[in-house]
DNA sequence: CTAGGGTTAG
């Protein structure tokens, strides 16, 4: 037998010192000192104590200490399955789930057998670490074994499928269970709630209740709230709240914290206040809770005060406590609480931290400062998909959907894989950069990563398409998805509908319904739509009672949008007035939006002022307002009142969105501005445009034809055959065969002048000219629009 | 000797 004092240096250290220890251990409790060899077989904890290396296991495990407890091991010459299993949970309880499983396959090797106390550690460690083939073989050990019918085990395994997500197996696991105990339950319910099935969990925590007289415990109590906070069921979460306090359990500090999250993550702040104030003792979770609370219920001045609190009270601040903290930065006025807790995270060493940094990216990218969001994220050495999102999402809202689209292809060479967050964020910057050519490239990267049959995603590409003007191709992919949901039938509807063809629109709503989709409130939103763009005022009442009559729905805001928008097409804004008086619920700066239209259609500039007046009191930057506004009186000819429009703008630091038109050609595409010289063919570019302009007869004799290029200024400045427009269509025309369609996308709405313009043209040129503006697509054909010079 | 539990970036 190999002595301690025959180990290697290190060890033969460790092992001196444990002596030392062990026999002032021994020295309390036995009368005799220890033999130096007691092989005896099947020792337990009690009948091992003071004696040999056996002992010395034991305390170095019992401290913490792993490294001489492995050389003490070392020197047991058969250790039992008793010792094993303490090493085995030594190395899990000191956080080294590796080496306790380590510990495990020296255990098997060594010939010893695993008992109903090796597998619960085993497992866990398995759970922990993600190993899903040595959780599976560790299970199939279990069976092998006989251990299958042990409840510890078992729950072990119910708790590691769980955790990988697995929860099919982790419910075959539960069910093929002899017995079961409350552990077991709880351990289900969670898995349900870690794997967003809020509704089974708390399904399962009632059958629990109901058909087992099993009384709920804490541990329980907590998970079905967590379930509640993912189901929003804030009715049930009250339900659990007056059972705990009926069980005594409110007193205890996690149930409370857990009660006080569920009413803040249900929306209802003051419930939150309340049990915040009532717990008898608090700590930092609770604390952290408390401030998130605050965040997520849009009250920042409350977040802060309360971080205040928690300091002033003793508690220590942790990353969590700044991360919740920076979700109410963005809401508070400006970015100078973000940058404070930036400073203080760095002060206190919190860094570097992935979700901490992400945070303060996304912070940044919430207050727009995009630059500081591109800094955090270039720091950041363990980049997650949800620090790229988060960048993708910062560029998003600066509307930079260049960076956004060269980051997310950046973010294809690297060893993360896209979500659909990641695809929902980017998608987007392909329909609004506006080029068919890239949305291409993009719907093969799309197949390329695998989402070809992915509905959430395909329903996205759907979209694009057709809001990239192919709505062709977007039907194409509509009718190649296999598996359509309510979502791609509102997609290909509002497709069309933008599109200007809304009887194809109401034809596909009518094969929706055959097919055996049942359409949502989204559905008619799409319908409304159709009904509104192609002018079929009849059909879209009759569809707009048929969904309150046939689907008992309650029409929301947008329904009625497409309603003010239908009637004010028809160019009664009296009727559209007496409909907004009558709606059940208060007009949203969309409705007075659609009545601007309207009147703007009618040139009648005292409604058009009283719209965007209601517009401006809800929304105080609405800038289109003034551009409406402006060029209403400038048709008019009140040049004073262009003039004040002109001051108020600058005044308020307003800038209108510069004209900017953007045509595709077969392989590219190519942008111009107002009186654009930039293009290398710009003198051909604006001889062709004066040339069509002759053509159809365009004169320019009043003040009133001219438009403005400053962008501060109302003044027209800029002939209409040099607006962008016109420059990018006669380049499309002089680029493209004969006969071929003209695509244009542009990025605020083509002006009267042109709308006229572009119906000649195409009769001229015997061309289709399709052209995107922000909202729909007009379809120049022949000397007419699809939109029926309503736009 | 063993299993399940409250806060954290979209």
């Amino acid at each position: 037998m190999a002595t301690p004092l025959l180990l290697p240096s290190r060890a033969a250290h460790a092992a001196a010192t444990a002596t030392c220890a062990s026999q002032h251990l021994t020295a309390a409790t036995a009368k005799e000192p220890p033999p130096r060899v007691r092989p005896k077989r099947g020792g337990g904890a009690g009948s091992s104590s003071g004696n040999g290396p056996k002992s010395f296991v034991l305390s170095h495990v019992a401290a913490g200490r792993m490294d001489e407890a492995a050389d003490a091991f070392a020197a047991v010459r058969s250790p039992d399955a008793f010792l094993h299993n303490v090493m085995i949970r030594g190395f899990a309880d000191a956080g080294l789930p590796r080496d306790a499983l380590a510990a495990y396959r020296a255990m098997l090797a060594a010939g010893a057998r695993p008992d109903r106390f090796t597998y619960p550690v085993v497992v866990k460690c398995c759970a922990r670490l993600g190993a899903l083939e040595e959780g599976r073989a560790a299970h199939a050990a279990v069976i092998k074994l006989g251990l299958g019918t042990d409840v510890y085990t078992g729950n072990s395994l119910v708790a590691f499928y769980a955790k990988l997500g697995l929860v099919g197996d982790a419910e075959m696991v539960f069910d093929g269970m002899p017995a079961r105990d409350i552990v077991s339950w709880n351990t289900l319910v969670d898995g349900y709630v870690s794997n967003g099935m809020g509704a089974l969990a708390l399904a399962c925590f009632q059958e629990m209740n109901d058909a087992l007289q099993m009384k709920h415990d804490s541990v329980g109590i907590i998970a079905a709230l967590a379930a509640c906070c993912l189901e929003s069921a804030l009715m049930q979460g009250r339900e659990i709240h007056g059972y705990a306090i009926r069980r005594g359990l409110e007193q205890d500090v996690k149930v409370g914290t857990s009660l006080l999250d569920m009413y803040s993550k249900c929306g209802n702040i003051a419930s939150a206040e309340n049990v915040f104030a009532m717990m008898p003792s608090r700590t930092v979770v609770t604390w952290n809770c408390m401030i998130g609370g605050y965040a997520l219920n849009e009250r920042p001045v409350d977040a802060f005060d309360c971080f205040m609190q928690m300091r002033a009270e003793g508690f220590q601040v942790e990353v969590v406590t700044a991360i919740n903290l920076l979700a109410a930065c963005a809401q508070a006025e400006g970015s100078l609480y973000g940058r404070s807790i930036h400073a203080f995270v760095i002060r206190r060493h919190f860094l570097p931290h992935v979700v901490l940094e992400t945070a303060l990216l996304e912070m940044y990218g919430e207050v727009g400062k995009v630059e500081s969001s591109q800094k955090v994220f270039d720091q950041i050495t363990d980049k997650t998909l949800v620090s790229w999102n988060n960048m993708i999402a910062a560029y998003m809202y600066k509307e930079m959907y260049w960076e956004a689209i060269t980051l997310f292809l950046e973010l294809l060479n690297r060893p993360l894989y896209p979500d659909y967050f990641t695809m929902t964020t980017v998608v987007p910057a392909f329909v609004l950069l506006g080029s068919l050519r890239q949305c291409r490239q993009m719907h093969s990267y799309i197949i390329k990563l695998g989402y070809g049959d992915n509905t959430l995603i395909m329903n996205a590409v759907v979209h694009m398409y057709a809001r990239c003007g192919d709505i062709a191709a977007s039907r194409e992919i509509f009718d190649r998805m296999r598996g359509k949901d309510v979502i791609s039938w509102n997609t290909i509807i509002i497709g069309y509908a933008i599109h200007g063809q809304g009887k194809t629109a109401l034809e596909m709503f009518d094969e929706m319904k055959c097919y055996g989709m049942e359409p949502n409130e989204s559905t008619f939103v799409s319908v409304l739509t159709a009904c509104s763009v192609s002018g079929m005022e009849d059909e879209g009442w009759k569809q707009f009672n048929s969904m309150q009559q046939e689907y008992g729905m309650v029409p929301q805001i947008e329904h009625y949008g497409c309603m003010t928008d239908l009637l004010g097409r028809t160019g009664d804004l009296g009727k559209v007035f007496q409909f907004i008086e009558n709606m059940p619920i208060a007009p949203t700066s969309r409705i007075w939006g659609s009545l601007l239209t309207a009147s703007r259609n009618k040139n009648d500039i005292d409604i058009a002022e009283y719209a965007a007046e209601r517009i401006f009191q809800l929304e105080h930057n609405n800038t289109g307002c003034y551009v409406v506004l402006s060029s209403m009186y400038a048709d008019a000819g009140r040049w004073e009142d262009v003039e004040r429009i002109r001051y108020l703008m600058k005044e308020k630091g307003f800038r209108r969105t510069e004209a900017r038109s953007l045509v595709e050609l077969h392989d590219k595409e190519c942008s111009f501005v107002n009186g654009d010289m930039s293009h290398p063919q710009s003198q051909e570019i604006h001889e062709f445009s004066d040339i069509l302009s002759r053509e159809i007869g365009e004169t320019f004799d009043s003040p009133s034809n001219l438009s403005d290029s400053d962008p501060f200024t109302s003044r027209r400045t800029v002939l209409p055959n040099k607006h962008s427009i016109r420059l990018a269509v006669a380049f499309g025309l002089i680029s493209s065969e004969a006969g071929a369609p003209v695509l244009v996308k542009k990025n605020v709405r083509v002006c009267n002048d042109c709308h006229r313009a572009l119906k000649l043209i195409s009769k001229y040129s015997s061309r289709k000219i399709i052209v995107g503006d922000t909202k729909i697509y007009h379809v120049f054909s022949d000397g007419s629009c699809c939109c029926g010079d309503y736009w």
